[in-house]
DNA sequence: GAGCACTGC
């Protein structure tokens, strides 16, 4: 720091010490507020309808209902209903929902449970008088489900949908005073439950797809069993697939189950050894790994080999599979469990192509990388080759594909398609006219590592549930045929179900939610989880969450943990938007929040990725900022739209329009819920918030705030620069970031929004920040032991400069502290005059950067 | 030098 910048940053801070008066922390009370705007899912009982009008109401239902029931368009549906699975468990459903309070469906895909279930307890209901009095809600994993399940029920019912069904999810919602049947994601449900802990007036409650054993749907069910006992008039039925239902029913006291049949084509399975057998492909060993038969000194050559994979290293080939081809036994022998082979899903579709009738294939893949290449074989391969033949499309949650209606239609006659996807084709995407799937047995799956507090991304074997429901997509239209291509003892030795999300994922999301819904301490709650946790990483989470200043020591809410709750946002990300709102940079943190808590905007297309890359490095100019990239692009978006020119904008940036739009949206409603919880008067217009948005220091300073303690230390090796983190050391910037291959950074700091290990660990997004930045946003500061300079992260990073300019800093810190400390208690306050000094001494001294210490 | 999939008043 110069002699010049340090007098006038004193300057700035002395004056501002003048203007600030004492803390007054009763000045406060808004922590306590909860956000009041937004559609409320649950209707409290109102004593103005009275019970006459009640009665009324339940009549007018009941003879719409007859009359719709009684109209041609409707009757035919009805034929349709009456032969689904579902129809025949009727009588006995309505049965044991009318005597039990908890009950357990399990069905097969097909059978009818999702639309017909709901739709059966609305009709009994009207049906019997009791419409006005009824409230059914059914969550459902999915946004795309939520709409169209209840579309389908609307036309079922030859009604508009919205009416007595309708749908609410994040953002979008078609419902109305007569709508007594309504589809939400979890989300949306666990959101309301904040306000309304006892779902007041909701009559039934249906919880859908709880064998996914998402995070959403754990944590709901721990909610519900705890409520039981206050609402003994609530109904609740858990439909799930057949594989765990039992589960479920423990957990709920052995509540009843209910079985439903399912009413899918039959669909043939074939294994590896059958499918080597027919097609005659012959799989070759890795290259020099091994001579005859020492696949078990393979096996020591690599010990981080899945257990699945080493069992069938220790069967022996010759007795196990003696009534196969000696080429079968020598291709069994040489497979290799840890990296797919090419060639043989390239002969497999070859063979369906050449033997098998008619019929989309559905190939499953684990990643981006697989799909590229096998299209690239798929293209040069002879007979598939033949773009008059065959119709190759790829379809992955970031390749533009995926919203092409290619995938969906049927190709005309004598045209194959064949759909190379993740598991997103697993329940996501749904393609009617598959025939055949071809099934690699592994999916890309998160794990969450407690002791590195480390994310990871890692491909592994997948569930029996998972390789049942892959199967299940060849039979939707006809009897098909899944390929699977691993031996069948490896399919027998799967796990049965996919662990559960909650044991998967970082929980300080989790931690907070259950801290905003006053369910008592997070350990003891998430102890009653149907699979509690590691304790190492509820530990982890609350430790993160005290770091970052929403729990106290004492594990509770503070200000800023109260304000957090209210935000739908990871709590870094919802701290960063805070503070972007404080510091005058609204416009880039609304930006930033809404594209990581969504996701990337940037599309990568299979076969122009340099020019996407080039794209999103144009954005980001010379910021050295992910962050900044995101923020350019959609400026760039915006003023596009603003000339009606946005798709063709997107097309030659490679961003996804959809992707955008959502982010519009969300911001929309982030900018909502700061105005109620105060943080923002939108009377006062965007302008009152934007003045440093185009400021890359101050912008980077926001970041830094929300993002800590998610900091890497740049240091320099020779030409090129090295990345450390405290927890796990050496660390990559990722090959997509636009810091990527840049051997020399301006600032010595990179914040980043998430690290995960895959091939290597890396740091997703990244921003180049200063250790000004580091030093007036990032974690508390310490003295150094020896006395001569600061530390901050436990003593990871440690800062030295004169002993001045340590002072200011530290002073100009504790002035900055308390001033957020008092806006975050206080959000009315006008840190515009009150806090004028503190902010242009902030802003002063992060601009100074370039004259160094 | 690499990008499973979801979701939020």
């Amino acid at each position: 720091m110069s002699r010049e910048t340090e007098r006038r940053v004193g300057n700035l801070l002395s004056s501002s010490q003048r203007a600030a008066p004492a803390i007054d922390s009763a000045a406060s009370g808004q922590g306590d507020r909860q956000p009041s705007n937004g559609l409320k899912i649950t209707k409290p009982v109102s004593t103005l309808e009275s019970s006459s009008a009640k009665e009324k109401l339940s009549i007018e239902l009941k003879q719409r209902q007859d009359k719709l029931m009684a109209s041609n368009s409707v009757k035919e549906l009805q034929s349709f209903r009456k032969k689904l699975p579902a129809y025949k468990v009727k009588g006995e459903f309505l049965n044991a929902v009318s005597e039990n309070q908890v009950l357990v469906i399990s069905g097969e895909t097909g059978c009818g449970k999702t639309t017909q279930l709901p739709q059966y307890i609305l009709e009994e209901e009207i049906a019997r008088l009791c419409g006005a009095h009824c409230s059914i809600i059914c969550t459902q994993p999915r946004r795309i489900s939520a709409i169209s399940v209840a579309a389908r029920i609307s036309s079922e019912r030859g009604e508009n949908l919205g009416e007595t069904v309708g749908y609410q999810i994040r953002l979008e919602a078609k419902r109305s005073d007569q709508t007594r049947l309504l589809f939400c994601t979890t989300g949306v449900l666990l959101r309301q439950l904040v306000q309304d802990p006892d779902l007041t007036g909701v009559s039934h409650l249906l919880v859908d797809e709880i064998h996914e054993r998402g995070m959403n749907e754990d944590f709901l069910l721990i909610i519900l069993r705890d409520l039981l006992p206050r609402r003994p008039d609530l109904r609740l039925i858990l439909m799930s697939a057949t594989i765990n239902a039992n589960l479920f029913s423990k957990y709920f006291g052995n509540a009843q189950i209910i079985h439903i049949p399912g009413l899918t084509f039959p669909v043939t399975e074939l294994f590896l050894e059958d499918i080597l057998e027919k097609s005659r492909y012959k799989i070759q060993s890795e290259a020099g790994s091994f001579q005859g038969n020492s696949r078990r000194r393979k096996r020591e050559q690599d010990s981080k080999k899945d257990p699945l994979t080493e069992l069938f290293e220790d069967v022996d080939i010759s007795s196990e599979y003696k009534n196969y081809s000696a080429s079968t036994r020598l291709s069994l022998e040489a497979w290799s469990g840890s990296l797919l082979d090419l060639g043989l899903v390239e002969a497999t579709v070859e063979f369906i192509c050449r033997h098998e009738g008619d019929g989309a294939i559905l190939v499953f893949l684990t990643g981006w990388d697989e799909i590229s290449k096998l299209l690239d074989r798929i293209k040069g391969n002879k007979l598939l080759g033949d773009p008059s033949k065959f119709s190759v499309l790829p379809l992955h949650g970031s390749m533009p594909t995926i919203n092409q209606r290619e995938i969906f239609d049927r190709p005309p006659p004598n045209k194959r398609k064949i759909v190379l996807a993740t598991n997103i084709a697993e329940s996501s995407i749904t393609i009617d006219d598959v025939v055949y799937v071809v099934d690699c047995g592994k999916a890309k799956e998160t794990s969450y590592d407690a002791l590195n507090k480390l994310a990871c991304l890692l491909p592994s074997w997948i569930s029996k549930a998972s390789a049942h429901q892959r199967r299940g997509r060849a039979g939707r239209v006809q009897p098909g045929v899944c390929y699977r291509l691993y031996p069948k003892i490896i399919h027998n030795a799967m796990l049965q179900y996919q662990l559960p999300e909650i044991l998967r994922t970082p929980l300080q999301e989790l931690c907070l939610h259950i801290k905003s819904l006053q369910l008592g301490t997070v350990g003891s709650f998430l102890a009653k989880a149907l699979q509690p946790p590691d304790p190492l990483s509820v530990q982890n989470a609350i430790e993160l969450l005290k770091t970052i200043g929403a729990l106290d020591d004492n594990e509770e809410l503070t200000p800023l943990g109260r304000h957090l709750c209210t935000l739908p946002l990871d709590p870094n990300i919802g701290k960063m938007l805070l503070l972007g709102s404080i510091f005058q940079c609204l416009n880039p943190a609304l930006t930033i929040a809404a594209a990581l808590a969504h996701r990337d905007p940037f599309v990568l297309p299979i076969d122009r990725k340099n020019e996407a890359d080039a794209a999103k490095r144009s954005f980001a100019g010379d910021s050295c900022s992910d962050h900044i990239a995101l923020v350019k692009a959609f400026e760039g978006y915006k003023e596009a739209k603003h000339n009606r020119n946005e798709r063709a904008f997107c097309w030659e940036n490679f961003l996804s329009p959809i992707t955008l739009q959502m982010m519009e949206d969300m911001r929309e409603q982030f900018l909502t819920l700061l105005a109620d919880i105060g943080f923002v008067d939108i009377s006062r217009g965007a302008r009152a918030y934007n003045q440093y948005s185009h400021d890359l220091e101050m912008v980077s300073a926001i970041l830094c705030a929300g993002l800590y303690p998610n900091v890497v230390q740049c240091k320099r090796r020779g030409k090129r620069t090295a990345f450390y983190t405290k927890e796990v050391g050496k660390v990559d910037i990722h090959p997509a970031s636009v810091n990527a291959g840049v051997h020399l950074f301006p600032l010595p700091y990179m914040v980043y929004s998430e690290k995960v290990k895959t091939t290597s660990i890396y740091i997703r997004d990244s921003t180049n920040i200063s250790d000004y930045a580091l030093l007036l946003f990032g974690g508390s500061l310490f003295p150094s032991n020896n006395g001569e300079g600061i530390e901050m992260l436990g003593g990871y990073l440690h800062f030295s400069a004169s002993k001045s300019v340590l002072e200011l800093i530290k002073k100009l810190r504790a002035e900055l502290d308390k001033l957020l400390w008092r806006k975050i208690e206080d959000p009315s306050l006008d840190i515009s005059m009150e806090g004028k000094g503190v902010v242009s001494a902030v802003v002063e001294l992060l601009h100074s950067y370039n004259l160094r210490f």
